[in-house]
Formats: structure tokens, sequence, C-alpha cells
DNA sequence: TTGTTTCTTGCATGAACAGGCAAAACATGC
DNA sequence: GCATGTTTTGCCTGTTCATGCAAGAAACAA
């Protein structure tokens, strides 16, 4: 059997039944478990399924909620920087926070006993925010992206123009030192950039496969960014460079 | 069975009944407890759903309320009222739909290859309609109140001025065939005003005991009601004064 | 309060895993 | 045909992960 021709079967069968197992395709296929698993290992690395312990399921849309796709690794790293970010964070402080999965993490590490005034158009930062007591929440509302998990628009826009925060939570952005700040979505941009003109200054939580990457919409120049937190195994050559910019960075 | 595999039907279970309960899932899956709670622990740490004592419930607005003050009844009666509720969609309609547990509970029962464009001030029900591909969501944004889940004010009313549905889903208020339809705050009155006012037909899904219950703000006369969702079980003489005011009742 | 249920923590066990290595299958050049 | 290099595959080794069990802590109920 050609290893193509395996790589097909797995993915008709994941199409089919929405997981598949290493073992039961190793005897199916009558070949070892581990080359079942370098199959596997292959076409999780081109993105065609994603891997877990025991098998693998279906990647993309299959997956019902984004968060879904994000490995336990990454939510531990997610976590740590969140709350290394909120110790940036003051009593009485007003925030933007907008959207992405760290944004949401760090919605969660605010500790029950801060008073803040949060501003969000993310729905994920919003229901974190609703068990806190002191958390003055303002939803800004628009027309919902499925695909971010925030609002966009003119509404949103308009939202946001009427309020001013101490400090802007920029999330799931690429990063890079000469483009700056961008953003996947041209609408999800923009909304970033009123935010960042209205509030004081801008706090960026990353992980490491964020930094030196960009995308097409610019939201902000690299030296507009005030606070840069990252995982201590970030490269510190991109960091020095942040750095030489005037950014300030704290290590998760 | 993989644990992704848990995960994810643990979120389904969630999603359609609005709790989970540990030792259930235990039996379900045919694993220990322990294994369902670290289940239960990863999700949360995840912020997909917020850990009770006894088992879960969805994260964010759902959660208000520990899992002890949800009957299972209460739960099981909404779900049939939701039921009910939904019968009432066509496809390709508009609707508001304003905050409370019922309407949540209409929202997730809202089928998935169901087009709609909802507008709504609830977390909980747009939270709800996030999974739901073919829904256009629109958020109205504005002062997030914890105590009813629903975003009010300026903002609020200015959003809602300038969009306008076929129905409105009006949730958690008293209801009295001589005082109409009333709520319990001011500022979620005039919400509930603004979007009745720009709608088609009010929608009233409500439980026997909200049935000929007042509370100090007027929203709407009875007879601005075009359908009514009760139980079965609900006083036939109160649905008769509702009827003779042109209200049409279903039974859920 | 007392008693019961549920929860967390630590630990042991077995399954699943990645990486290295060597044999087999295959292709390529002479 | 033979030699060479590449790819694929299976096996081995140590490591990681998921799970269940047990003990103590915490939350709930009476």
């Amino acid at each position: 059997m050609l290893t193509e021709e395996r790589h097909q079967l797995i993915r008709d069968r994941l199409a089919a039944d929405g997981k598949v197992l290493a073992g039961e395709l190793a005897s199916r296929f009558g070949v070892s478990e581990d080359t079942v698993r370098r199959d596997l290992r292959e076409l999780a690395k081109a993105g065609q399924l994603r891997r877990v312990y025991g098998g693998a399921v279906p990647s993309g849309p299959f997956a019902a909620a984004p968060l879904s796709q994000r490995s336990r690794h990454a939510v531990e790293e997610k976590t740590r920087l969140a709350k290394a970010a909120v110790a940036l964070l003051g009593a009485g402080q007003s925030l933007f926070i907008d959207g992405g999965t760290t944004n949401e993490a760090i919605a969660r590490a605010i500790p029950r006993d801060m008073e803040l005034t949060v501003a969000t158009n993310s729905l994920g930062v919003a229901s974190a925010l609703t068990d806190l007591p002191l958390v003055e929440l303002i939803v800004l509302g628009g027309r919902y992206m499925p695909d971010l998990g925030t609002c966009v628009g003119t509404d949103t826009l308009a939202a946001v123009a009427q309020l001013g925060a101490d400090l802007f939570f920029l999330g799931s952005c690429g990063l890079d030192i000469t483009r700056g700040v961008t953003a996947f979505d041209s609408a999800e941009a923009e909304v970033k950039r009123a935010m960042a003109r209205n509030s004081a200054g801008i706090v960026i939580a990353v992980t490491n496969d964020k930094l030196a990457t960009a995308a097409p919409y610019r939201v902000a120049e690299a030296d507009a960014i005030r606070h840069l937190v990252v995982e201590r195994s970030a490269p510190p050559a991109t960091l020095a460079d942040f750095q030489s910019r005037g950014v300030q960075v704290h290590f998760a």
C-alpha cells in the first residue's frame, strides 16, 4: 500500500467519522502503529488534521469552537502570559480589550477584587468578565464576526469613539519590528486602530509564533506599543529591536 | 474513546442542556468520575465552561445562577417552551431577542440550518448563537447589567433604533392581563419598549410562575402581544383573557 | 453541629509517543 | 547485472500522557 494511498484513506475516514484511532488504522492498513503515527504526524504538519493522544480529529471548520483547536500547551502558555499581563493593571483603570484567545485568557486572569472599567468587542472577553463583581463592563456591539469572535462595523466604531481608556489590550495580530502591529481583517483592523487612538497605552501579549509575523492590514507602528508581554523563550534579538523602539518588554 | 472526543461531547451536551453532571457523564462515557472531573477542569481552564459543584454549566452569563438554583424541572420546562417558540420562526426572518433564561433556551433551540438575522442585547443569547453558521448576529452593546445579563443604556437604545425586526422575543418579565408586560428595571424596560416599537410582532414565552405577576415598569399592553407560548399546565382562565385580547396562545 | 457527597492531589500503571537505528524496498547510474 | 543512494518501514528505548485509585480537603445537606 502506498503512503499517499493511506493518507487519502485517513482523510476520508476523518471526514466520515470525525475521528481516527492510530491502532485501528494500523490493523486496517496492515502496517505498524509507528507507520500510522508517522502518517498522522505528516498530515498534522500539513494542517489537514489535528493530532490528539490516541489518534486524530479534523482540523478547521469541523471543530465547533475555535478554542478547541488550541493545544493544551498553548492554553498553559497563554495563561502564563495572561498573569504577567494582568500584573500591569492598576485598580480603577479603564481598559479596551479586543478579541483573541490570549485576551480571553487575560480577562479570565483578572482577580475578583480588582475594580476596573472594561470596554470590549469580544464576546469571549465579555463572558469572562460577567462573573467579576467589581468590573464595570461595556459591551461594544456591532456585526458579529464568527471567525474573529468580535463585533466590528460602524456601530462598533461609533461606540469606541465615545470612550477613552488607560490601556488597550491589543490581541491576535501579527507583530513585526518594521511593519508594526498588523491584523488579518480590514474591519477588525479599523476597530483596533480606533481603540488605539482612544487609549493612553497599548499592551500586547503574544506567544512566540506571533512574533516576527505580519498580516495584511496595518494597525499601529512598533513604537506605539507601551508594553509587550512575551514568553521566556522568545528570541532575544527580536525583543531587543522592540526595546530599542521604547517598548517595555515583560516576561511571563 | 479519545479525550478530545469526550471534550466535544461535553461541549455539545452543555450547549443542548445548559448543564452537565459529573457522575452522569462518567457512566455515559464509561470512564471514572475522576477522568470526567479532569476533563471539566481542563475545559474550564480553557474558558469553555464554568465548573460548579456536581458538574458544569456554560461559561458566561448562563452561569450566573449556581447549578443548585436551576432546578432540573425548570430547565426541561424552558427547553420545551423554547421548542414551541422556535416553531413560530420562518427562514430569513429578522429577530430581536432580549434577555432572560427562557430566551437563552430559545436561542439554543434554533436549528443549525435556519437562516436568520438576530439582534440581541443579551450576552447569553449572543453566546448561544455564535455557533450557528447561518445566523447573522448583531450584538447590541451598551452598559452590561450583571443581574440581567443584558446591555442597556443610551448606546443600546441607539443601536436598536437603527434596526427593525419581524419578531421580538420579549423575555423575563411579569405578565398580567390588565397591566400588560412589565419589567423589574427602568433601563431594561426602556430597551424592551424600543425593541417592541421597531418590530412587527411580539412573542413571549413564559413558565407558569410568570403568569399573572407584575413588575414596576410597564413595557407593553397585553393586546400588543402577538404570540404567547405557555406550558400545558397554564391556567385556562388567564389564557382566555389573553386570547380575548387577540393574543395567539401556543402550548409547549 | 454531623454525615455525605464531591473535589483535589499525589501516585502507580499501562498505553501512546518521538527519535534513533537497521533492514527492506525502491530508484538511479554505471 | 551490479553498485549506490534514497525512501519506507518496523523495531527498540526512553519519555510523556491518560487513567484509575486512594487519601485528605472542601462543599453541601440535614
